[in-house]
DNA sequence: TACTACATCTCGCAT
DNA sequence: ATGCGAGGTGTAGTA
């Protein structure tokens, strides 16, 4: 495709949002949160239907570079290239790509209000706590469950027999020093809110670094194995579809 | 396109490590660290060269499933579909992807050996930090910066006048109540490590929030005003190219 | 709008 | 391989 007719097709769906994509040579520079330069090579320019600019080199999964959805895109005509500006007004990022060659470019009106349904996140283990208080300790009595109180975020709130206040904190993958000073967070405030120091945490995750746990017994606070509950099961095993 | 077509490209490109991309009419499944379903819909299928592969909806910046470099590709000829799996070895994630209409797509080797130039990141901070240490305060000297020691990864550590210890965590936006607790974390385990109390803290970046302030406040810490340096610049108000 | 915390976070680095 | 922290993190939810 000539240079011309791209500078054409760029800004036609730019402002008739369709979706385009294109391989192209090119070089990039952006300047925003950060500055950054990118030296001429082979490259995918994607134009998504609001306005989202993305760019991938040919391996990795991230764009190597990007504007977020509601960039403002302007095209011009230079000598030899084409210059493709995408800026964010709410952002300040600008993300200029010359482009010397297009290898090739397609654009087409894609058609799709679907939603992904998920399973498996921290409200889900939040929920099966709740449903099943057991896996926490065996006294253990849940209150609440994802509650935004003036303690923080709390995923699990609840007691134990001898009125102790618990707090659990979900992680649905395996529990860092971080993870822990979050709960410590927590507690620390709910024991100042309430005037009482009969307030402990517990960590519920699949699984716990050592100095995590470490750190975590150092305050008294306690761990529990939860594996984060996956409600649309597929039979990881079964290679082939035929269920499906 | 023809399904039948489709999906022998897709087995090409996959073994060829040529980049692939196409709109489609799809459903697509999920299974791995959760599990998802996403319904019928168009979409834009991407392989990369290194076998990434990406399927974004015509809006958002980030795809809506995905499977990380080193994917292993399979793709079935069904009665009236294709189907593409894409399963990471090391992972366990599995998409499923069922095409019944193929708009679109295109595919070609890219090359592009370049790797981007960045500033304005943390380590850019520490950096500044350690040539202009009045940033910190008056009568800050530093140490040592970006140093994995026992302690923890700490950007910049120096002592002032009095010699007190001074750990110095760098954030490149609005810092909050998390960037305090890892500052936090760190002050403890070396006041821990060296034996004595006579360590503080301060919060480097350019924004706090006022809880991030309140609770830096309640630890005897402090906040300096720091702006993530950049080297690479572009002029940000101006829209034309002349000086490229 | 600002603040908070999750994410199939991803990625790199160091142990 | 695992642990740890940065990221132009993005995104959703709430005040």
């Amino acid at each position: 495709m000539d240079l011309s007719s791209f500078a054409s097709l760029v800004s036609f769906v730019s402002t008739h949002n369709e979706f385009f994509v294109a391989f192209v040579h090119c070089r990039i520079r952006y300047s925003g949160r950060a500055e950054a330069e990118l030296d001429w090579g082979d490259r995918m320019i994607v134009l998504k239907q609001d306005n989202a600019l993305l760019i991938h080199q040919p391996v990795n999964g991230n764009p190597i570079n990007y504007i977020k959805p509601g960039a403002h895109i302007s095209v011009f005509r230079e000598e030899g290239c084409v210059i493709i500006e995408g800026a964010h007004p709410q952002t300040n990022d600008v993300v200029l790509c010359e482009v010397s060659s297009v290898y090739d470019a397609m654009s087409r009106r894609l058609e799709d209000g679907r939603k992904q349904l998920l399973a498996g996140t921290e409200a889900d283990m939040s929920d099966y706590i709740r449903d099943n208080p057991q896996v926490i300790s065996s006294d253990f009595t849940p209150l609440s469950r994802e509650e935004h109180t003036k303690y923080g975020f709390i995923d699990v709130f609840g007691h134990d027999k001898q009125g102790t206040l618990v707090i659990v904190e979900c992680k649905r993958y395996a529990a860092s020093l971080a993870c822990v000073t979050q709960l410590r967070r927590y507690v620390e405030k709910m024991k100042e809110l309430r005037g009482t120091d009969n307030v402990t945490g517990v960590l519920a995750s699949p699984k716990i670094t050592p100095n995590a746990q470490a750190m975590l017994s150092d305050w008294g606070f306690s761990w529990a194995r939860v594996e984060p509950p996956k409600r649309l099961l597929i039979n990881r095993h079964q290679k082939t579809l035929a269920d499906w």
